[in-house]
DNA sequence: TAGTTTAGCTAAATCGTTTAAGCAAATTGT
DNA sequence: ACAATTTGCTTAAACGATTTAGCTAAACTA
C-alpha cells in the first residue's frame, strides 16, 4: 500500500525526479530528454509500478479533473440516469464524479458546494434546490465553474441546461383539450422551483388559449417532504369533487407514480372515467394498462451539455453565459 | 477564487502556521494556545473566509474522506438506491464518494479502481464485475480497504456485505411449488456473478426438496449486453413450450421488467395461467394488475454496512475479513 | 540562587507533484 | 579557434496543509 514516487524512480536512476516527472508526463521530447533516458525511465516505472498521486499534482496544478455533482436525491430514477450521463461524459474528458444528494434542501446543498470546492473540484453541476440562489451568485461571483441542471434562477444569468418546461406543459395540456377534456386539474410540486413553477405556467397558458377558466379548486400543490400523504390528499379530494374531473395532470413521474397508486387502491374504476397525464416518464408507465400521456426527458443530453458547459469553463476561465433548452418528447398510450 | 490560506492568516497576525493550524484544527488547548491567541485566530480566519484545502490537507495526512463507489451502472435502481444509502452513512462519517459504473466490465472496473486509488481515496464500496477477483485479490494484497457489495468470490476471503441469494430465491420457488406450480420456469442473469449462481442453486435446490427433476428447457441464460433482446427471446420460447409452463421466476427486477413487457405486449392473456416472479422488485411492481410474487432487498441496510465495514478497515488498519449476510422479504401480490 | 518546569510559540520537514530557471558539455557556425 | 547555440539534465521553489522537535521567557522549586 506504500506507493512509488517520482523521487523512488530518480533514486534508483541516479536522475533527478523533474526528469522523470518530464517523462512521465509524455514532455520527454519537448524537454529534450535523450531517448536513451527516456526509455530508462518508462522501463523503471514500469517496473516499480509507478502511478502518480492525483492529490499531489491537483494541489499543485490545480486541477483535480474531478467534478461536483449535486442533485436533489441519486436514488431518483431521473437523477440516477443524470448522474450516470454525467458519468460518462465526463470520462470522456477524464473527469471522475463526487456526489451529493440535498433532499431540495438549501443547508445541505450549501454545505455540499462547500465541501465540494474545499475539495477542489475542477467544477460543480448543480439541481439547485429553491433558496440556492444565494449560493450560485457567490459561485457566479469567485467566477467558480458551475452548471446548473433541470432547475435554474431567473435573478441570475447562469450556464443552465434545461428542458422546456413551459411549453411542455402547455402541450400535453393542449392535447387533453384537443381531446374535449373541459376539467383538467393539475398536481404540482411547489418546492418553489423555477421548472416547477413554468410547467403550471404552460398549463394555465393551455387553457388561456383553449378559453377555459383557471378553477383554482382544481389545482393541487404538494410539498417535498410531505410528498406522499400529499398526493393522496389532492387525488382524494379531487375525485370527490361534485362535477366529474376529466384530466388530472401530475407535474412530475413521482408524483404521477404516487397519485396513480393511490387510484388503483382506493378507486380503480375511475381511471375509466379521467385521463392521466404525467410531465415524465417512469420506466414502467407503459407496462401498466392505463391510458397516459406523458412526457420523456432527454436525459443523456442533459447531462451531456451540462459536462460540456462545465468543460468550457475550465478550460477557457470564463465564457458567457448560456443557456441549453432542450425539448421533452411525449408519448400517447390509449388502451 | 484565489482562496485564503493558513499562511496567509499568520502573516495577517504575525504569528506561524503551526498555531493558526493547531487553531483551527481546534487542537489550541492540547498544544497550549493562549485562549486570548485563540479568539484572535478564530476571529481572523473568520474574517478572512478561511476555508482548509482537503487535498493538502489529505496528502500531508494520507487521508482523502472521500470513498470510491464503484457499481455497475448507477442508472439502475438498486444502485442508485444503494449509492444513496452509501452517501448517507458516510456523510455520517464526515466523507463524500466518487463513483463510477463498470457495466459489468472488468477492464472497466480494474480502470476506476486504479484512478480512485490514485485519487486516494480511503476506501473502495465495489459491487464486482465478472472477472474484477485479480484487482480484489491485489487490494487485499496491498491491505487496501474495500468491501465487496451484492457480489463476492469465493475464493477470497474479503469484507463482504450481501443478501442470502440462495435462501431468497429458494423461498420463492418453494412457494410456487407449495401453491401447486410443477413447470417453473427461471430466466438468468449469465454474468457469472455467484449472487446470480446463487439464485439458480437455491432454484434448483427448491425442486429438489419437492421432488421435482430440474428440466434444462426451462432455464433460460441471458447476458448483460444483450439483456434485452435476450430476455424477450427467452419468455418467447418459453412460452412456447408445448406443455404449458406454471410460473415464470425472473432473477432479477430488471429481466422481470423486460419479461413483463414482453408478455403484455405480445401474450397478455398468458397471465392469467402463469405465475410471475421476480428476485428482487422494482418500483411499480405493485401497480401493476399482475399477481406477482417478489423480494425486496434491504438496500439502506446493505449500504450502511457497507460503509460501516469500510471505516472499521480505515481506522484499524486492518481487521479480520467479516461478512454480513442480510435477509430479504417477500410479498406475494394476488389479484 | 540555580535548576527545573511550564506556557506559549516557531522553524523546518514532509506529503508528491510541477515548473521556472539555470548550468555544463557538446555541437555548430564562421 | 572562439563565440554562440543546442543538448541534456538539475536545482530549487511552490502548492497548502500537518507535525515533530525545539526554543525562549516566565514561573516554580528547593
Amino acid at each position: 500500500m506504500k506507493k512509488v514516487s517520482l523521487e523512488d524512480i530518480s533514486k534508483e536512476l541516479g536522475v533527478s525526479k523533474t526528469l522523470v516527472s518530464f517523462v512521465m508526463n509524455g514532455r520527454a521530447k519537448e524537454k529534450r530528454i535523450s531517448e536513451e533516458m527516456t526509455e530508462k525511465v518508462l522501463a523503471k516505472a514500469k517496473e516499480m509500478g509507478y502511478k502518480a498521486n492525483y492529490l499531489a499534482r491537483a494541489l499543485r496544478t490545480g486541477k483535480s479533473n474531478t467534478l461536483g455533482l449535486i442533485m436533489a436525491d441519486i436514488s431518483n430514477a431521473f437523477f440516477a440516469k443524470l448522474a450516470r450521463s454525467i458519468e460518462n461524459e465526463a470520462n470522456e474528458f477524464g473527469y471522475n464524479v463526487i456526489f451529493g444528494s440535498s433532499d431540495e434542501d438549501s443547508i445541505k446543498s450549501g454545505k455540499l458546494i462547500e465541501v465540494f470546492k474545499n475539495k477542489k473540484v475542477d467544477g460543480l453541476i448543480i439541481c439547485p434546490a429553491m433558496g440556492d440562489i444565494k449560493y450560485i451568485k457567490r459561485l457566479q461571483k469567485e467566477k467558480y465553474p458551475y452548471v446548473l441542471v433541470d432547475r435554474y434562477f431567473a435573478d441570475v444569468k447562469s450556464n443552465v441546461v434545461v428542458v422546456n418546461n413551459q411549453i411542455g406543459s402547455y402541450e400535453i395540456v393542449n392535447d387533453q383539450v384537443k381531446q374535449g377534456k373541459k376539467k383538467i386539474a393539475m398536481v404540482n410540486f411547489n418546492v418553489g422551483l423555477i421548472n416547477m413553477d413554468d410547467r403550471f405556467i404552460g398549463y394555465k397558458e393551455a387553457l388561456k388559449a383553449n378559453g377555459l377558466e383557471l378553477d383554482h379548486s382544481l389545482v393541487k400543490n404538494v410539498s417535498f417532504r410531505g410528498m406522499e400523504n400529499e398526493t393522496e390528499l389532492a387525488v382524494k379530494e379531487l375525485l370527490e369533487q361534485k362535477d366529474r374531473i376529466d384530466t388530472i395532470y401530475f407535474s412530475n413521474n413521482q408524483l404521477a407514480f404516487l397519485g396513480l397508486k393511490y387510484i388503483i387502491k382506493n378507486n380503480k374504476s375511475v381511471l375509466d372515467k379521467i385521463n392521466i397525464c404525467s410531465f415524465d416518464s417512469f420506466a414502467v408507465m407503459d407496462l401498466m394498462e392505463i391510458p397516459m400521456v406523458y412526457g420523456t426527458q432527454p436525459i443523456k443530453e442533459l447531462g451531456k451539455h451540462a459536462v460540456d458547459l462545465i468543460m468550457k469553463q475550465i478550460d477557457s476561465d470564463t465564457i458567457q453565459p448560456q443557456e441549453v433548452v432542450l425539448p421533452i418528447s411525449y408519448s400517447k398510450k390509449m388502451i
